[in-house]
DNA sequence: CTCTGGCCTCAACCGAGGTTGAGGTCAAGC
DNA sequence: GCTTGACCTCAACCTCGGTTGAGGCCAGAG
């Protein structure tokens, strides 16, 4: 195996992959992206540092529970650049997040708890419901929940109310 | 308005469109991939029962937490096909889904909660770390968190250990 | 009878989030 | 000094979740 030698600071990319489980080509495409960043060798080949891992464990996780990466990002950038990220500098991220991280979690509590009484019921109380709730930050674009014009109940009751239908 | 005639319990694809909040293409869509339905009037136009409107306050709200259409299908054709669905049926789809919907909002918690403990701390125990969980079965189909292979802590320590990079 | 608006189909396109493959460089080991 | 394998770049391709646009049909109002 050529070449495993590097300080004990800087990983390669292959050594990042099989570390965090994300293939090289999404870390090299999360490098295009700025969600990460590397030095490079004389031979051109990228260093990572060991809080790599660490962001790289955080895109992961945050993605997987439906964050895009441009929010990600946006919260990556708020990690100091020019030094090794400090465990308050992550906290810091953390508690930044925290609100949008509650309304998402509200959000899953709404789908599991209030299902049932919520779509399920026989009322159609669609249009109060907390489930239909007024777009986040945090989804990626156009894809939140839509608010629901208040439309009465009455079937065919279209007239000129600002019928807010998405463009999109 | 031409042709705004519809029985008590059939609506028409743009009255769906501005009740649901969803786009008449998205519905479309959905009804492409099957996880709406309609019946044809004699022209040849898509006629809705009411619970569509349930189904899609469904679909958008699952898929905001960041679950995919095709997970979100495979819980819909658990309701039954040749009836509206009763209060009961949706109660029963809510069940099925609690525990994934639990296993989501654990995650969120820890990303919210455990983000220092976890990836701030000095340890970097992310090996350990319940935000690396097992895979689930509510992610779209590659995105879900990747099991890190056992590794020791100590750098280039990759011998012939099965490496799991994933060849996705 | 024509005009209008809502609906239809089908194909092309889009952005996000990557993967795959071709072709090339470099360093360690035999 | 050749081979091997890890790495490099760049372009093309892929899936998902839709949107956009062209071209056409049909029903009701004027």
């Amino acid at each position: 195996m050529p070449r495993a030698h590097t300080t004990f600071h800087e990983l390669t990319v292959g050594q990042v992959a099989d570390r965090s489980g994300v293939a090289i080509s999404a870390l090299h495409f999360y490098e295009r992206k700025g969600l990460i960043r590397s030095t490079r060798t004389a031979s051109n080949q990228r260093r990572y540092s060991r809080d790599t891992l660490r962001r790289v464990a955080f895109i992961r996780a945050s993605q997987h529970v439906g964050i895009s990466l441009t929010a990600i990002k946006e919260a990556l950038d708020r990690l100091p650049s020019e030094r090794t990220p400090t465990r308050d500098d992550w906290a810091r991220l953390s508690a930044a997040w925290r609100t949008e991280l509650d309304t998402r979690i509200a959000q899953l509590h709404a789908l599991r708890d209030d299902l049932t009484e919520c779509i399920g019921c026989g009322c159609l109380s669609l249009k109060v419901c907390h489930l239909t709730n007024p777009r986040d930050v945090l989804g990626r674009d156009g894809s939140g929940a839509r608010r629901l014009p208040t439309v009465p109940e009455a079937p065919a009751a279209r007239s000129g109310q600002e019928p807010t239908r998405p463009t999109r």
